[in-house]
Formats: structure tokens, C-alpha cells, sequence
RNA sequence: AGGGCAGUAGCUCCAAUUGGUAGAGCGGCUGAUUCCAAAUCAGCAUGUUGGGGGUUCGAGUCCUCCCUGCCCUGCCA
């Protein structure tokens, strides 16, 4: 049988970078056969989060987005990483058969340092708690996007070197990494990959003037509509190509390769973008805006969720603690 | 642990007379313009000056304690 496990870091507002690139295959594995496990990565996020209120509502959007955008409670389990204490505990046991020398390889480590972040413990040992989490509910499956494959690979190592130690504990789950050629681009406003720390995102739930206007910022150049060009160099289709039938942004790049006065502008463009957008998130929207109205409901299902990912991570906790002699 | 240096807007800052209403650039937001953007123009807001306490009529500025970061010297389960 098999266990998937997908987390989500509750650090901001969800994009559709988020939805097209992870969320949504996270939610389609819910209908294979066997178990799948659904963690907000709340104690990650807090390797970021100073603010209190901020975190806690991000929780909370994040759980409601997962439910609105279609995860269902009876066929998935969701929950809080914090809720599952035995999760930090196996941390501990992995930290201590880890070399230093495997964190201070990590790219995403090495990319914040970089990037002038200063350091906190807690974000060198990101890793660590990565595994622990995948490694907790013996999960076979981790779905995870490229930018996440050396922390399975790292989970599998540190895997590996607590059973070589100790013992089979600890299953070493495999990755699903989508193929490059069935993963949608999913450009930013500006062209580049969509990415909180671009700040050129499309929040999911957008609706209305504010999603005009957010829609209209997507770069364009400053040529009239009359002029013909080649569609295929233009990311505004990327865009388009998420929400809408192939055949009808066959037409619009059609229309555009021959230019002429038929032809759309950016502007109209634009406008079919939003439209279309709006209608393909008009029932997660809906959902949404119900599930925020019914705060308890949501409460109780990550609960429920933490009930059932507790009693599997003691269970392997406990197996990890006999193994090395702690029990 | 001891010594030294530093902390001002989202970011960067040798802005801020002797203690006297906290500034600039970038970024951001609003509007004009544009098929939409970009550029340009007009306008707006940036803030617990790391935190607490004290001196003072008045503290970014002086005193004190604490926090954080960097450097040096140590100590150690």
C-alpha cells in the first residue's frame, strides 16, 4: 500500500505558481489507493515568521485553501506539522547520526546565506526537520517539485544512516518528481518564474478590479496590435495556456501571428486572461468564502487530521527510540 | 564568559546644528498617459529610530539594563 505525504510552507498568501506547480497534484494523489498525508509546514515557517498573527492566519488561509481548491477531508489527511510533537522528536534522533557536512551542501541553505540572510539554527537544520516529517508516517511517495529534491534525497541518506546504525526503522520513501514536459510554466508578472521572492505573484482567490489590475502589471512590450508577431515568445500565452482550452489560445496566438486589424492588443488579451481566470477558481472562491464562515469546521478537521498523523509518527517515533536504545 | 564595533521606512544609507516636530535614494501605492504594460509626469504613505528603564520642559542623540549581528580573546559539557 501505498503513503503519500506532500507539506506546504504557510509562509504568505498561496499563487498560482503554488497551485500549478504542487498544490494541485498533491490534491489529485488523494484518489490513488492507500494513505495520504497533507502537512502545513508551520515550524518551517517559523524559521521566517517574527509575527504572530501573520503566521496564524497564514495557517489557517493555507488549510482553507487546501480545502476550498478541492482536498477532502474523508479520502486525505490534513493537519498541523506543530500539532505532531513525535515529529520533532525523530528530528533529534536524524540530527544526531547527520554530518554537518551534508547540511552545509544544501543548495536552498547555501542560496539564503547568499542571499544575505543570516542563519538561524533552526534554518540550518531545516533539512533535519524535513526528513523527520517525511520519515514519520512511513511514507512511500513524496511529490515534490525540483526545487525540493535534494531534501528527499537528504531524507533518504539520513534514512539511511539511522538503519545502517540501528537498524530497518526508517522506510525510505521514493520521490515523484513531475516530468519537465507535463509541468505547465508558470510565469511571474515580469516573465520569470512565479515566486514569492520575485514579489510578481498572482494570489489564487484574486477577483474583481484587484485582479484586473494585477493581471494588466504582466509585462508586455510596446508593440501596436496591428503589428504581427510570434506568439510562442510571448509569456503572456504561458499564462493564458493555465486557465484556458488549448483550441482557444490556438486562436488568440493565430490572430496574433497574423496582426492586421483583427488582430487583439495586449489590453484584450489581458482582459480574456482575467476572465478566464475568474471562472476556472469561481467554485474553490465560493468554497472558500463558506469555509471562512465556518472557522470550527476547519479547526476539527485539522484536528482530526493531527489525531490520525499522531498515532502513526508515535508509532514509528516509538520504533526509532527502541532501535537505538533510548527505550 | 570578557573586550571592541554596530542596529534609523520593505531594501540601502558618513540625512537629522550644542539634546528641539525623523530625512533621501530605490522599491511600493494612487492617478494621468498607453490596446495592456514599460518609460514619463503628478500625487501619497513609508517608521514603537532593536527593546525596557532613567536624566530632561523636551532624547535617534546623554546614562543604564537587555536583545541581536560581526570581530578579537578565552572557557567548556
Amino acid at each position: 500500500m501505498q503513503t503519500s505525504l506532500s507539506g506546504i510552507q504557510p509562509s504568505g498568501l498561496l499563487h498560482i505558481g503554488n497551485y500549478f506547480g504542487a498544490i494541485r497534484q498533491h490534491i489529485q494523489l488523494q484518489d490513488q489507493a492507500g494513505e495520504n498525508f497533507y502537512f502545513i509546514a508551520d515550524y518551517h515557517a517559523l524559521t521566517s515568521s517574527r509575527d504572530p498573527e501573520a503566521l496564524r492566519n497564514f495557517v489557517f488561509e493555507t488549510a482553507v485553501s487546501y480545502l476550498a481548491l478541492g482536498l477532502d477531508p474523508a479520502k486525505a489527511c490534513l493537519f498541523r506539522q506543530s500539532d505532531v510533537p513525535e515529529v520533532t522528536e525523530i528530528a533529534w534522533l536524524l540530527a544526531t547520526v547527520t554530518g554537518m557536512g551534508l547540511l552545509e551542501r544544501a543548495h536552498s541553505f547555501k542560496d539564503k546565506v547568499a542571499q544575505g540572510i543570516k542563519p538561524s539554527v533552526g534554518l540550518f537544520t531545516y533539512p533535519v526537520l524535513m526528513a523527520a516529517d517525511i520519515l514519520a508516517y512511513d511514507s512511500t511517495l513524496v511529490p515534490v517539485g525540483k526545487d525540493q529534491i535534494q531534501h528527499v534525497e537528504m531524507a533518504q541518506d539520513m534514512a539511511g544512516y539511522f538503519n545502517g546504525a540501528f537498524g530497518d526503522v526508517f522506510i525510505r520513501p521514493e520521490m515523484m518528481v513531475p516530468k519537465a514536459e507535463s509541468m505547465q510554466k508558470v510565469p511571474g508578472l515580469d516573465g520569470q518564474k512565479m515566486s514569492k521572492s520575485y514579489g510578481n505573484t498572482i494570489w489564487i482567490f484574486e477577483t474583481g478590479k484587484p485582479l484586473k489590475k494585477i493581471i494588466n502589471k504582466i509585462v508586455t512590450d510596446s508593440r501596436p496590435p496591428q503589428e504581427p508577431k510570434d506568439p510562442n515568445e510571448l509569456f503572456l500565452f504561458d499564462i493564458m495556456a493555465l486557465f484556458a482550452d488549448q483550441s482557444e489560445v490556438d486562436e488568440w496566438k493565430e490572430k496574433v501571428r497574423l496582426g492586421g486589424d483583427g488582430a487583439p492588443g495586449y489590453g484584450h488579451l489581458k482582459g480574456f486572461i482575467r476572465d478566464a481566470m475568474e471562472e476556472y477558481f469561481a467554485a474553490a472562491r465560493l468554497r472558500r468564502y463558506e469555509l471562512i464562515a465556518d472557522r470550527g469546521e476547519v479547526e476539527r478537521i485539522l484536528k482530526a487530521g493531527a489525531l490520525k498523523a499522531r498515532a502513526r509518527a508515535s508509532e514509528v517515533r516509538d520504533r526509532a527510540l527502541t532501535a537505538c536504545g533510548l527505550r
